[in-house]
DNA sequence: TCCGGAATGTTGAATTTTCAACTGTTGAAG
DNA sequence: CTTCAACAGTTGAAAATTCAACATTCCGGA
């Protein structure tokens, strides 16, 4: 009898709020290691999946950035203004537009990707690498299952 | 040899992407849920929290509700504009507001849980309850180790 | 008592995001 | 061939969020 009997659940068990608040504190680590570059968290997102250096649509991108469309459209617009991304006309589809990371954007990733492999190291080793592997695999199957 | 050696790790590996693109997932299915009612998920999770008829200071509210302080006042102003919850300035501290939820919030909030619940329910039905009681086990730790 | 720093919220400007409407392109049906 | 619906991306206005600066109140020490 640990709870009188119309006390209502508090919105803290809820997955989604959970999630958010996980996802909030999580972002804001990352946040505060990329403003050593002074680059959001978006932007860092839409530089690693470019980095490999093939050109997606802005479609794809939004995809992979987590992104909605109008979003990513104004964010490459700041990025193409500071040289880190460019946009090429798709050859193949001309209602696509491909972006490109710039040698500029590939070098500052280069300084991102260890900023982010920090944090991971930061986790794994405050929260464990076991209880890591499992989150991410939950959280994969989550995905997988109601993306 | 499922790589080749240079083959750069993707950022759909990291924990901060997996957790945005999980929260992302939740929030979107959340949101069309919570459409019926036409409250947004912040709104929600500010009503739920009041529900218990308590009053909050912002402080107290905005860290509950996940949401930054400014946000979290011009939310309010618009929650009181729609008379869902009302200001109070507090007799112990004038410095602080506390917030109640009004009877019509609270109408509200009846109408909102079962939707909220709905949720869960079909969490639990498309991922299972196991899993899902392991996932949420895995971000309340989490929580308390990095928060 | 009085001062000054810390805590609590709010505000206005600037930035960012969102919504709906729009342009241009493609592909398929007739 | 045309035509037209669907697709890809952008745009402008509106809404929401954030940042920095600003009250106001509290509290501890001179």
């Amino acid at each position: 009898m640990s709870d009188s009997p119309s006390a209502a659940s508090p919105i803290t068990v809820h997955l989604a709020y959970l999630l958010a608040q996980a996802n909030r504190e999580i972002n804001r680590q990352l946040e505060t290691r990329l403003r050593t570059e002074g680059v959001p968290v978006e932007q860092w997102r839409i530089l690693k999946v470019l980095s490999d250096g093939n050109g997606r649509s802005m479609g794809d991108l939004a995809e992979a950035a987590l992104l909605n469309h109008p979003t990513l459209t104004k964010t490459i617009d700041r990025m193409v203004a500071n040289s880190l991304v460019y946009r090429i006309s798709d050859p193949g589809d001309r209602r696509k537009v491909l972006i490109f990371c710039s040698d500029r954007g590939k070098a500052l990733v280069r300084r991102l990707v260890p900023l982010a492999l920090d944090q991971e190291a930061f986790l794994s080793e405050n929260y464990g690498g076991k209880a890591m592997a499992q989150l991410k695999r939950l959280l994969e199957t989550l995905i997988d299952r109601t993306g």
